[in-house]
DNA sequence: TATAATACTGACTAACCGGTCATCTGTCAA
DNA sequence: TTGACAGATGACCGGTTAGTCAGTATTATA
């Protein structure tokens, strides 16, 4: 069991220097001075062992934050002592830091993707809930999400800093600039981009097959509520044409152009081109 | 010369789809209809086609945005219509834009990295210069390197939302949240963190000047590849008064004006432009 | 039409990959 | 001293990779 916890450490160093496919088991066995057949007894595949690295750090991280969102002294503190502790975390092990960012969106290892987005949604749920506890909540109810971005926004550009140049850091100021920062766009914005529908769309996982019954339902739904209109004129026309495929695509892609930004049939829109790959 | 592009378009497809790596030279050609060989006569080797690819799209960029920058009607829609023309070419170029935020800090290439830093800088300085010049000086003197960091990273975060996720986006809407946040930011700020001694720190690797040389080494090299045109006849006259300076500001800026949009001399426009600080 | 130049092909090489397995080694109890 | 056995080894396997090159097809020139 020693040597599980030595390959892991040893092959993090490598991966935070040279990305986890440029590093081949047989790099890792050398750098930990055992032989190959060695890393198959602790580890069943090299996808076991990048994956068991995700879960160890990722646990402590996700806990560790929610820990102190959920025992913070008072609201007074909340928000620093988040970014403390964030940036804090990141430094301590800032070789799984890097990892973390370089591989952020690697598309041809599911597990890997879906493990990632799973504790990065863990995340955003903790900060959200984080800003729903700081802010009153008429003056949040709006931009709430914004604000849940533009903090995962500072978190990026200034952990980035730390990672990759070796700058030491004074954490304390950094949290109380970000507090201030943070404090500023949820006090004072007035224009929301971020909508609970773009929530919904991130949740909905992106590969999921989009079924021609989920479209008609959500169809429906949206022509009840349309108005007489172009648009709705237009989703008539591709529910149809779900129905008994007609129309050539060009035609398709047009239609669905015409409720790109109409507000009830955003989410259809967006369900037609997954489905019709446009 | 078609081969080189059709390969750039190909290659780049597959690369948002799957990364740099997990593509090989066997799928790019097969996608093109070319064989492996045929490959090689464009390209010396699959690093210097995704550096090729790199240069093409970030100049693209870089100088639409710097072109913005510099042309603006007024410093009231500044702000915005840097937003919206940074978030349209992303959109335009949404392949290429995941290509970036994949492969963004691969370590174990080295003239890979060193470009990306390299356009990194450049747009850093672009909105640098465009942060100087929305807010009077004594408002924004000490934490104008903060508001650049926030502008990269809500950028950072925008982008990552319509690049992995195929949602629709109102743009007009998402640059003006930005515009709002970003004046925020700036107008509110008393808390710097990101020091003159930081940014230093960072620029120390890279070198600055655009040498003469530099620049009469890419005009000679677009000049090859370009056909009669008055665009030409420019890029010839714009050397010519690069070896002895003769003609008067007004037409070297005009000249340079001629070759703004000219797809092979877009670059050698810019760096003119640098040059003469125009 | 004949010849030269150029563009293109795809089988081939050498290197490396993740993963396997027959073999070996050191440490026990008997 | 023996034998059993978990732990460790590294040569080896099938597969894939970037890159090469002898030879073929196409085009331009005369």
């Amino acid at each position: 069991m020693m040597k599980k916890q030595l390959i892991m450490e040893k092959a993090l160093e490598l991966f935070a220097k040279q990305g986890f496919e440029a590093t081949s088991v047989q790099q890792i066995t050398e750098h930990c001075g055992i032989s190959k057949g060695a890393f198959y007894l602790s580890f069943k595949s090299k996808d076991e062992l990048i994956l068991a690295l995700i879960d160890h750090f990722m646990i402590q991280f996700t806990t560790d934050i929610d820990y102190i969102v959920r025992n913070v002294s008072s609201h007074q503190n909340l928000l620093y002592e988040f970014y403390y502790a964030l940036f804090s975390s990141f430094q301590k092990h800032s070789d799984f830091g890097k990892i973390l960012i370089k591989e952020q969106s690697r598309t041809f290892n599911e597990d890997f993707i879906l493990k990632i987005r799973y504790y990065d949604r863990l995340m955003e749920k903790t900060i959200l809930s984080m800003v729903e506890c700081l802010y009153r909540d008429n003056e949040i109810k709006e931009i709430k999400y914004d604000v849940v971005f533009c903090i995962k926004g500072f978190i990026s550009m200034y952990s980035h800093l730390f990672l990759f140049y070796n700058v030491p850091l004074d954490l304390d100021l950094l949290s109380q600039s970000l507090v201030e920062k943070t404090n500023l766009i949820a006090r004072n914005s007035t224009v929301p981009f971020i909508t609970k529908e773009h929530i919904q769309m991130f949740e909905h996982p992106l590969d999921e097959e989009v079924t021609k019954k989920q479209i008609l339902e959500m169809i429906q739904q949206d022509l009840v509520e349309m108005e007489e209109s172009i648009e709705k004129e237009s989703l008539l026309l591709l529910k149809q044409e779900l129905l008994e495929s007609t129309l050539p695509r060009a035609i398709v892609k047009g239609l669905i152009e015409n409720i790109r930004n109409h507000p009830q049939a955003k989410w259809s829109s967006y369900l037609l081109r997954v489905y019709y790959k446009l």
